[in-house]
DNA sequence: AAATAACCGAGACGGTACGTCAAGTCTTGAG
DNA sequence: CTCAAGACTTGACGTACCGTCTCGGTTATTT
């Protein structure tokens, strides 16, 4: 969530004073992407992402108010949640690919987030808040693809297996890596598929 | 996991010297307990802890090598996972009120020692070995108790009842607070014995 | 010996960046200088200076390695030696004129420097070369003033009276004010110039 | 200045329980000593002393109130004030003996020492004052020996001698050491006797 | 062509907390 | 009562970030 400069309606108003460097947008976030990752949210100081960017920590500071604030964005700059395509005929192998892209995905970097999440819960309810909604939209963007389709497919799956899939899978594989420490190997994510997922979405 | 002075092994190492006092033990761990649920893992200062607990600073970096260390203790100290008596012959009544009781236990102090897992995740892997063996025990202290025991009865339920329980209702959970940020409310619960705990056990 | 930001040499090299405070400078100096003279070397603690300066603690610590280069830089500051214009005809009069000057100087600032001095000398080399070197500037600047000239008349006085009197002098008041821990009063000063520094200045 | 145990009259009054060993004063004390003269004053730790002293540092603080209060009684321990015999009829000669020996003692010791005083100066005058006992003491010492019978032999020299030397000898040498830095060479001390002490005491 | 406005790098600044160290006191157990 | 060991309080140390601010200097648009 940068601190815009346009209001938020209009096109009229003109921006004044010289435009920000867009180069330099994606250089902060692709430098806080790395370092979060790298080290962890809370050894992940503004400073050092700003070295690694190349950048002044003003030039930060004028984009986000906070450093939670960065990692929201950064994590929403890369993340185009580009759920793989499915074959509609094939329900296992469906949720076997999602879920072993969800399981990479998670890893990669929304423990990242998840980190600020827990960080800034009590002291910013507001960034919280904007950090659910861009978890949030990546489950809805799901609804939208041949996997959202596969799952709303009333005649054959329990009603609602879709919204079950979004609060389960990405639960338990979190549980998996952050809680149990384990990685979540293909065998695991079988386990996943087979003993949760299929049998709830397929009783009768 | 404090800094203990006995070693390990041996018994026979007579303690030299004043030995520490048993009750600034509690009185630092209840008040870490105490803060880390008021503000959370980062807003909660190791001064603040002594404040409270009415000790010196030092006093608790004798114990403890690290802030995080305190959290892990603080919550070690107080779970004493206490998992309510069910009957027998209502599985459905079991499990709520078993989840209940678990969305109680999370809200209330799962989600300071999280943050606290997710700060000393990459900086400090033994601490979050400790952390993790810690929320380890309490799933473990639920096989023996009339709970587990309930879920073990092989003949109506799917095998493996009690580590599915495990690896899924936590995970639920925790995901409902914090990362959708509602609240567990009786309805939740009842959706998740109901749409997903019991059918899974239930199916064949 | 500040921190100091310029290089020592060349003009060109451009200050960047937001220029530090020269007005918090001089604060910082005068909070120093009084605190050390009000409770000596090793009870002044750097936070009270600060506070007494109306400044962060970290500005101070910008500025000086060292509580150690903060006391050498507060009296570096404060001293102007400005040694008391004297009448050339009457000897024994400028030198009780200046005897007394130096000995209120020592009284008032210098038992901190070399407290300071003593607290340096074995840990840090450089600090106390550059305390001795504030020291001797005082002795150097001696030699410029009318009092300088009257000891450099050599029809009249030993060659060398205005070494002897850097060495003699001072030392003698410092004895007095710490080994003796009497005061500097008239009687003293009168004895000092009687019979230790005439005596001297004067034989044939 | 040690605590001692004994009431300062009485005799009857017969020590109960375990005595102290004395063969740990002693150790306490050249600890103390060796220490002091490699580290400084305020570099020098109480637990360091205790340490090298291999005793616990309660053993220490039953005995000295104080770190200062160690300080004075390691040296005061360690001084016997040997002033070295001189011949009655070479007065050069005997000034250069004595000075010599007075400036190794200076650098050897009482700098320590007089760190001490500049860290006690002003939160604890009564330890000031029992420092200063202690430096007068030696000086005392002088008027027994033969040196100070020379400087006693009112036929010859300026009367008053022997205070003239207590008051400027120990000044210079201790300015030239912690004010200038340089050593006290040969040609320093001859330069001391010959151009300040000889015309002083041989005027008229 | 100026004037204006916002950008950018660099770094000062006030704060808050960190984790460490030493001084001096207190509390055990053993002798 | 002494001694060793070590816990304990207190207070300062010097460091690291955070988020704000103030410089000099750089683009853009607007007059």
């Amino acid at each position: 969530m940068p601190i815009s400069r346009e209001p938020t309606t209009a096109e009229g108003a003109a921006p004044r004073g010289r435009p920000r460097d867009a180069g330099r947008d994606a250089a902060i976030l692709d430098a806080a992407l790395q370092v979060l990752t790298e080290v962890g949210y809370d050894q992940m100081s503004v400073e050092s992402v700003a070295a690694r960017a190349g950048v002044a920590k003003t030039t930060i500071y004028r984009r986000y108010s906070d450093k939670a604030a960065v990692v929201v964005a950064a994590v929403e700059h890369r993340a185009p949640a580009s759920v793989p395509r499915v074959r509609s005929d094939d329900l296992r192998g469906a949720l076997l690919q999602v879920v072993r892209w969800l399981a990479r995905e998670i890893a990669e970097q929304e423990v990242g987030l998840l980190g600020a999440l827990f960080a800034g819960m009590r002291s910013d309810p507001g960034l919280a808040a904007g950090m659910r909604r861009l978890l949030h939209r990546d489950e809805a963007a799901m609804a939208d693809t041949s996997f959202g389709k596969v799952l709303a497919r009333g005649d054959r799956l329990t009603p609602g297996a879709a919204e079950l899939f979004a609060e389960i899978a990405p639960a338990v594989i979190v549980h998996r890596i952050v809680v149990t420490g384990k990685p979540c190997d293909p065998a695991f994510l079988e386990h996943l598929v087979d003993d949760i997922l299929l049998p709830l979405f397929q009783r009768k």
